[in-house]
DNA sequence: ATTACTGATACCAATTTAGTATCAGTTCAT
DNA sequence: ATGAACTGATACTAAATTGGTATCAGTAAT
């Protein structure tokens, strides 16, 4: 059971690339690069994060990307929402409204409950603080 | 992002169906078709649920399934493991025991935070649980 | 013997995941 | 005004996973 894919990954770890440097833009290749991520994938992933608003673009030399919001705004929930949609149960229990089998239903309500405080969880975990951490962590091993 | 694949909804159901019958030998074909799941596949499923101790089978004519355990030891994230394997992040993560990319480790930190209290969650919901709640529902609709 | 079962395992189609490739358009520097 | 360095959009692909099917062998009750 991963619960993150390598786009949700890819995504967090640009993010977090994007929110660490200066102002100013950043290309695709040189966080390609720096992040080892395969340079086509990490495009097509950032390019959906502009849709979403996360990431803001300029095009031409000298162009590149940039986050569209600050980083204490944007919480991985968001990101993994984006690119594997929100966290739910097995399929078919939301397809009907009303469960033909009850037993789906009982579960279903204790999965709802967990969901929830997962979302919640994952919400306050922001590309801010997971920043912060790692200066931390950086500033202890200096 | 499905939480439960069908291989562990079924096991689900199956147990809880097993759950509430009273003692004896269910076969595997009663089950498919009280819970409308594929035969061939809910073999496939009880069969790995037997492995794992869950479930006890008797062969023969007259044979069939029943609880391992009682329904009360039996907790959901077992039988998510089973089917789904430990919650996890995204693989890469888990390869190298050194993160060589910092930003990983701080939100795998987190996420393993969330992931024990998910398991813990998933822990306490457990057969017995589920089949209460379903006969405390059948009994207020009468 | 025959019927009703499980054990083991191989197979399959559809979907998803991870990654690649291409072409068009934009901007900057010279 | 040309070339290099960029993004936008989108099509393609191989491999893995998922959900489901099929088969054959063995066991137990009648």
């Amino acid at each position: 059971m991963k619960v993150l894919n390598k786009e949700t990954d890819y995504a967090v770890r640009a993010l977090i690339s994007l929110g660490m440097k200066a102002d100013g833009w950043v290309s695709a290749k040189a966080i390609s690069e720096e992040q080892a991520i395969p340079y086509q994938f990490l495009r097509r992933i950032l390019q959906e994060l502009i849709r979403n608003g996360l990431v803001e673009s300029k095009e031409g030399a000298g162009g590149g990307v940039r986050l569209g919001k600050i980083p204490a705004e944007i919480g991985v929930a968001e990101v993994i929402e984006i690119f594997q949609g929100k966290v739910q149960l097995s399929e078919c229990m939301f397809r009907k409204q009303l469960c033909s089998n009850r037993a789906n239903c009982v579960l279903r309500h204790e999965i709802m409950r967990i969901e929830k405080m997962v979302n919640n969880e994952f919400s306050q975990i922001t590309i801010g603080k997971l920043i912060d951490d790692l200066k931390a962590v950086e500033a202890m091993k200096g």
